[in-house]
DNA sequence: TGTACATCAGTGAACGCGCGTTCACTGATGTAC
DNA sequence: TGTACATCAGTGAACGCGCGTTCACTGATGTAC
């Protein structure tokens, strides 16, 4: 079964985004090898012709999760800064249906307590992405980075909160207040 | 091995200690039955004499925590009430020493993803404690339900993040980050 | 063009291990008389 | 006060099971001549 120069290369993004949608769904401790593999439509032994081990999965599938979700956040928002940029990120952030779509949407809100305690490989891809993100909407939107990481924090802690809540009217209240919050003070 | 009255409580309180450490820690599905009996000094077949089962033991050591944490947040606060009331316990909570404790922290940075996926029990324990202290921190510093919730959501997303992040100084500015924009929009 | 060989992505069974849960048992304590 | 009995919190071995990882193998493909 050898393929064409790529073909091993198409197998191995159907494994991440399997694992992708996988751990966001059902965290990563709690998802097996062998589910991920079965989700791709393979066999588990040739899990390791792909990835070192299950915490290096964990780190591609992220980096991968992050590359794809980005695309959404800033998809259509090519000619806007400012002030509507970020309105807009924070709209499509803190919605329901993001909160509704666990496995498509961002992997933080579903993965962060797990990649606080994952090794070196892991942190460091989150580290930077999160460097990156926000200088970029930094200085698309004209808001200190540290505001940037600010609104961040209450975006993913919103989302959180918003999913564990049983009660579907404070989920929504949840994420109303801080898309408000947000909005009320732009200028600080 | 017939004990005085509050025996079985007390050893029952052991028990919820040692989950709560070792589940803020390590995550929940990734920490064993077992090795929470062992912290508790019990071996593991005495589990069931306490707990329907390991869900069981997460919703009732969850509540253990909240309100252990509880106490963090409002001890010596008693007659503090408004703008310094809140002040105070962004202070405490986007701290260093906040995010180097976890074993001892709020459970929630550490448990929020396995809440949400966790059965009603456990998701409605997590429910009423969000309703409590939003009312009471409400109530004691003035400022909306809504504009709690936000920055509650604002606490534990930046200490998520500073605790996934590798560069601790990228960690320390999260904090900083979140603290300070709390203060500035105070007025909002 | 046709054939023999080398490659290697993916298979599937097996490895030791720890999981959540069950259960027959122990033995310290409280109660009855 | 002393003795026989009942209780039941906690023990420790065992249950079936799925885990992460390894490995001998397969068979479709590409290469050499």
């Amino acid at each position: 079964m050898r393929y064409g120069s790529d073909q091993k290369a198409r197998t191995k993004l159907r494994i991440l985004g399997a694992a992708g949608k996988l751990f966001r769904e059902g965290g990563f401790a709690a998802t097996g090898v062998s589910s991920v593999m079965g989700a791709a439509g393979l066999t588990v032994g040739g899990f390791y012709a792909h990835f070192r081990s299950k915490e290096g999965l964990l780190a591609q599938a992220l980096v991968h999760a992050l590359k794809e979700i980005d695309g959404v956040w800033f998809t259509g928002l090519e000619d806007t800064t400012g002030e509507p940029f970020i309105r807009e990120i924070v709209r499509r952030y803190a919605s329901r249906q993001h909160r509704d779509n666990v496995s498509g949407g961002c992997p933080l809100p579903a993965l962060l307590p797990e990649i606080a305690r994952a090794d070196p490989e892991v942190r460091d891809a989150f580290t930077t992405y999160i460097d990156d993100f926000t200088q970029e909407v930094s200085s698309r939107s004209g808001r200190s980075q540290d505001e940037v990481l600010a609104w961040t924090a209450m975006m993913i802690g919103g989302l959180l909160l918003s999913r564990a809540v049983s009660d579907p009217a404070l989920s929504d209240r949840i994420l109303n207040a801080c898309r408000q919050l947000s909005k009320e003070a732009k200028h600080v």
